[in-house]
DNA sequence: GGGCCGATATTCT
DNA sequence: GAATATCGGCCCG
C-alpha cells in the first residue's frame, strides 16, 4: 500500500521515525529497484540550524517549502546526490526527511553494477550510496512519491525497536536526536 | 575497526 | 574564502 499525502502531513520528526521499515521503490528504464528503509533523519525549518531550509528559499531547497510527499534531491560535496521526502506539519514552513540507508531487496545485481562493488552491506548503507545504487539524480527532483511513479514508498516491515541518535555529519543543532534507524540483522 | 585526505557544487559569510 | 545532510582510498594495526 502506497503511503498517502496525509502520512507526510505530520511533524517532520514523526514522519522520519515512521519511515523506518517502509519500502521504497524506484523505476528507471526497465529496472525496478526496491529496498527497506533502515535509516532516516529529520530536517525541519527555521527552528533547525542544520537544515537546508533554516534560511530562505533557494534554487536548491525550494521543494522543502512545497507539497509534502514529493522528492527533494540535492547535490552535495560536489559529487553526491542525496534523497529526501518532503514532510511537515502546518506549524512549520518547510521540512524533509533524509533517507540515509536502505536494505536492498530487488535488482541487487544491477545495484552491484551501479556501485562497482558486490559487497551487499556496502550497496546502499549511506545517503550518497543509495542514490548511486538506485540511479537517483537531481533529475528526480520533485517526483510525487504518494502515487505509483518512478519513485514511491509503500508499507514494509514493522520495526520492533527504532534506535534514536543525533544526526550524522552536522555541527549545528547537534543536540537534536533526529536520526532514526534499525539493524537489518534483526529482520533479514 | 579507525584516522586522515581529496574530490568540488551550492550556499553562506 | 569557508563550510557542507559524503564517500573511497590510503594508511595503519
Amino acid at each position: 500500500m502506497i503511503l498517502s499525502r496525509k502520512f507526510y502531513e505530520r511533524d517532520t520528526v514523526i514522519v522520519a521515525k515512521d519511515l523506518v521499515g517502509k519500502k521504497i521503490i524506484r523505476v528507471n528504464k526497465n529496472t525496478i529497484y526496491s529496498g527497506i528503509i533502515i535509516e532516516t533523519e529529520a530536517y525541519r525549518a527555521s527552528d533547525d540550524a542544520a537544515s537546508h531550509a533554516t534560511n530562505k528559499i533557494t534554487k536548491r531547497n525550494h521543494a522543502m517549502f512545497e507539497t509534502v510527499g514529493k522528492s527533494y534531491v540535492y547535490f552535495t560535496y560536489g559529487m553526491y546526490n542525496c534523497l529526501n521526502v518532503v514532510a511537515r506539519s502546518k506549524k512549520f514552513s518547510a521540512g524533509a526527511v533524509l533517507i540515509r540507508g536502505i536494505y536492498p531487496t530487488d535488482s541487487i545485481k544491477k545495484m552491484e553494477k551501479n556501485r562497482k562493488t558486490n559487497k551487499f552491506s556496502n550497496l546502499a548503507n549511506g545517503p550518497g550510496k543509495l542514490t548511486q545504487a538506485f540511479e537517483i539524480t537531481t533529475k528526480d527532483y520533485g517526483i510525487d512519491m504518494t502515487k505509483k511513479s518512478d519513485l514511491y514508498i509503500t508499507t514494509g516491515i514493522n520495526p520492533k525497536k527504532i534506535n534514536i541518535k543525533p544526526r550524522i555529519g552536522i555541527s549545528k543543532a547537534a543536540d537534536k536526536k533526529w536520526n532514526f534507524s534499525i539493524n537489518p540483522k534483526d529482520y533479514f
